[in-house]
DNA sequence: TTTTTAATTGACTGGTCAATCAATAAAAAA
DNA sequence: TTTTTTATTGATTGACCAGTCAATTAAAAA
């Protein structure tokens, strides 16, 4: 049944359908014609858009991340000052759809399949070291030479906060980890020496 | 070929087995028979023993948390005042050999695995809460009501310096992800107030 | 209209593996 | 010694599933 340009159709909503699926599975473990299913086509069609299953999964990684990135330019755009900035950054981690237990899911799977999974594992370390160099980016005007180590401390909040999320049965609120972090890195901009070290780290 | 008593040392061995075997493929998807022979026997003893693949990862998972735990108590006993403990706390979750790469691939495997499977989910709840209770016992004389934010706190610092220590190709080193702890658990000591609020959390 | 070409299906193949089971071996108990 | 009991194996079964392929459909191009 072709009508011309159904390739593009069939693309994105076989991505979806993937994140859809491991999303309700809770696991990468799944069928691609669970997926196919999902999309509302044959999982022929699968394989003939995309070539293999791991290669739909990272299609579907890659989305995750480029959906995110948006987000994040998004509000960074907003945002005027380098502590606002900042508070850009912390947002779009833990804004209310990031911080569901269908993203959130999503995220662990993904970071523990990239344990393996050498192509995931760069997708990832790229959206970490982003992250961190936006941080730290916009941490030097305001702490110095201390950038790189709050700005490891505010990325590693996130992370380990997104993780207890998964693990979680009643979900927390987005706003409670947004507070928490905040309060965090208010502690270091507080009192913290605008140059100069104390610790090595 | 049956010395009476080898139920225990198969066991073990099994279980060891199979912790090896996960870190070493950074997956749990990984054969019984791959698991059998790591502990040099065949498949069939490993179902005659545990029954199922499914008991058998529970039970690797069972023995990565005792083994943690009793590393936990240790520490603490060491310990006498609340900042001590603390430290301890800290410390024992961030020693060399549970801030490995083995170790902490491990970790990040059975948390996914978690998601989908009950079981293995209490057994890392129970886990979490426990060591969430302990921060919180020992922070509440230092920091009063503060103390359940700031547990969350190190809490998740500490998950998050594992899941981004599982990413990384240049290990980190243990000292490190310590000293940053300690560090943002001293501002918050420094300067905290004994009793009395600020914001809700 | 005829031909080409993109889209799509679902049956099929081949390989993989968890779990079972009947058979064997030898220590321990009788 | 004979019998029982425990330990152990590896071949086998049955289910599952990724990926292939030949066939079909209908839009688009000639």
């Amino acid at each position: 049944m072709p009508k011309v340009g159904m390739e593009d159709i069939r693309r994105k909503s076989l991505i979806s359908a993937t994140l859809k699926t491991i999303q309700e599975r809770r696991s990468i473990d799944i069928r691609v014609s669970d997926i196919a299913r999902a999309a509302g086509v044959s999982s022929g069609l699968a394989h003939h858009y995309f070539g293999s299953k791991d290669r739909l999964i990272l299609a579907a990684l890659r989305h995750l991340l480029t959906d995110f990135r948006r987000l994040v330019l998004r509000r960074l755009a907003e945002a005027d000052s380098p502590r606002q900035k900042l508070s850009a950054l912390i947002a779009s981690s833990l804004d209310e759809t990031q911080f569901s237990d269908a993203t959130v899911t999503a995220w662990l799977v993904f970071y523990a399949h990239a344990q393996s999974t050498p192509e995931a594992r760069n997708l990832l370390r790229v959206y970490v070291r982003r992250l961190q160099s936006n941080l730290c980016y916009n941490l030097r005007p305001l702490v110095g030479n201390r950038a790189p180590e709050i700005a490891e401390m505010i990325g590693s909040l996130i992370d380990g906060l997104y993780l207890r999320q998964a693990l979680r049965v009643e979900k927390a609120d987005a706003a409670f980890a947004r507070t928490l972090i905040e309060n965090c890195l208010n502690r270091f901009l507080d009192t913290a020496p605008m140059e100069g070290q104390d610790h090595a780290v």
